[in-house]
DNA sequence: CTTGAGTCTTGCATCGATGCAAAAGATCAC
DNA sequence: GTGATCTTTTGCATCGATGCAAGACTCAAG
């Protein structure tokens, strides 16, 4: 059986195409005799929108993308399906994109490289480096999601990066570690972030400097906490007494160099990560995370983008060739979401030791 | 900036919309002056295509619809991950959705509830019965994927399930080890197959019966095979000296219950997933899983597709009205490919002892 | 100079739905 | 009975691109 349109189901029914769209899109003028006998039409044909034509009349399409950087890696993976959960509910459907971390690719896309076939775009970047978007304003809706900031003309929502991490050593310090060693500073404004908030609180807590260490990563993943943790062991400097990874893939790697050094964690070790991604529960030991919200960044990355989405809707689009003016350009909201620190075995210390 | 059309380009270039939208598809007689100045404008007013326009005049959209139970399941999110990569080559966009693993998700999406956006359907199936599916036959181009068949009528690519289940058990026999835990059955086709491949091994192996053992769970979730694992250590039966779980999350879960009683693996219990997710290297220790070859079921996936496309496009389409002979329904390709045994500590045992 | 065979360019209809506004029909007050 | 008002239904133009086929132009051969 082939494609049926509004026009077999009109013919079928006797009546127009039109009152038949009337029908299908819940236009209230409509005969009660007429709306039964053409959803009896629509049933027995089995007629399904054609959602690309309505689409191209209507200016809506029913799709926002989100566009992470991978889609394997869990804790995009679990935010991407937090976002399609939360999609659902509003009748949206996602279109997953990967950029694998290339800022080129992000370049595109804040550049409007999918504003064709989605109403809206999430997109969480990783490298796309603020300087380039200073002067920029996306002409389409768009939310930055998660925690790489690109400038305040973009909506976002995330957590609050530096208090995260913050939070995260503070457990540390409590614990009553000190020579805590935060792993995973990279090029990214994420990575600046995560390590301001682990000097604050070391600060904060007068720790000596002696005991600070930052250990630099290429990447977030498994492979890198694990070498640079063993990197770390088998060098000659003093045994830390933790680990505040970046997050929980890196804090994933360092547990496995850990225990494959035969390092007891959390005596010798403590181990904390950020993301609470579904395996930190199931580390050995269980690993002790900082859990953003996802359904919290969902929630309220949808509701930005379907705000933008309403406001485009009544202004009507720009008209061609009106260029965006660049400098006073208004700070759109930036939303901090919650989070809390899930506490597990890795960090779990008998009583404060020093 | 707003919205460019072809009109605005053909206008400034001081063409028509015809030449434009020549140049863009790169019809070959165009003359070299007038493409560059058409090009020209076309950078100038920075064009972009509008994909639904084009899809609805010619029939494709240049989407295919991806559809798996659970974005955030590891398994899932890495298969998703091959099948963008592998459609990124070959200029397709990827749009995920996600079942819930609810078969009357499944079921809308065999009968078609993506074909007005997408060309083309991959759809791993999680709980689809087979009987629902017997006199079915899509009129558009799906492929399954993955494991779980419902009928050869569509064609289906992944591993070789009982084979898979096969090797991993005779690896457990060759480690010495016989009273051998199969975790994981439960209502899915997929969990029938990875039973009959271990009772395939075992019997093979001439093991007796009362060393037997098949668990069934719901979910083939990590809580699931940690809670399953665990109430098999706290009943009075003996110990395993292996479990073969049916998945990595399974088997994920499981360690962490053998860890948590202080179990040691390999020496006490030897444990074998399937999926080899990225996270099987990581775990304590690490685990030993038959790796099916991802990039290669995305590729062959999409070769299967796009033959289907291929042919749907030379036959046009079906005419209204007609409808599929049940019945006489030939059959697709089922493709087996590729998978290793990816052998790691949780399964490695000194020299066999019985 | 004409013809024929290319090469290059164009106008028009069309894909399937919705916006708009008018037509047709029903209802009611006077 | 008539006009006013409201409900119900309809036709037509339109979204932005491409299929089709014809028109305009170039060039070589006759």
């Amino acid at each position: 059986m082939a494609r049926v349109r509004m026009r077999d189901v009109a013919e079928h029914a006797g009546v127009s195409v039109r009152t038949v769209s009337n029908v299908v899109s819940g236009y209230p003028h409509v005969s009660p005799d007429t709306r039964a006998r053409v959803q009896r039409s629509l049933d027995e044909l089995g007629y399904r929108m054609d959602y690309l034509a309505r689409g191209l009349r209507s200016g809506r399409t029913g799709f926002i993308a989100l566009a992470v950087p991978f889609v394997a890696e869990p804790y995009f993976a679990e935010l991407a399906q937090a976002v399609i959960r939360a999609a659902g509910r509003r009748g949206i459907t996602v279109l997953v994109e990967s950029t694998a971390g290339d800022s080129e690719v992000e370049r595109r896309i804040v550049d409007g490289g999918l504003t064709n076939v989605a109403d809206g775009v999430l997109l969480s970047a990783l490298t796309l480096p603020a300087s380039d978007m200073a002067a920029k304003k996306p002409d389409f809706p768009l939310v930055m999601l998660g925690e790489h900031s690109v400038g305040d003309q973009f909506p976002r929502v995330g957590i609050d990066n530096v208090a995260a991490a913050r939070t995260a050593v503070e457990h540390l310090l409590a614990q009553g570690c000190r020579r805590i060693v935060a792993l995973g500073r990279n090029g990214s404004e994420n990575g600046r972030q995560r390590t301001e908030g682990y000097e604050q609180a070391m600060s904060a807590a007068r720790v000596r400097r002696v005991n600070w260490l930052v250990v630099p990563v290429e990447d977030w993943t498994r492979d890198q906490g694990y070498a640079a943790v063993r990197e770390l062991l088998d060098g000659d400097g003093p045994l830390p007494d933790a680990v505040f990874a970046f997050n929980d893939a890196l804090a994933v790697g360092a547990l496995r160099a850990l225990d494959a050094s035969g390092v007891r964690v959390p005596e010798d070790v403590a181990v904390v990560g950020i993301d609470a991604i579904q395996e930190s529960a199931y580390t050995h030991p269980p690993l002790t995370s900082v859990a953003p919200d996802l359904d919290a960044i969902a929630e309220r990355a949808l509701a930005l983008l379907e705000e933008q989405m309403q406001a485009l809707g009544e202004s009507g689009r720009a008209a061609p060739g009106e260029d965006v003016q660049a400098g006073a350009v208004a700070a759109a909201p930036q939303e901090a979401t919650p989070y809390r620190l899930i506490v597990r075995e890795s960090s779990r210390r008998g009583p404060v030791h020093e």
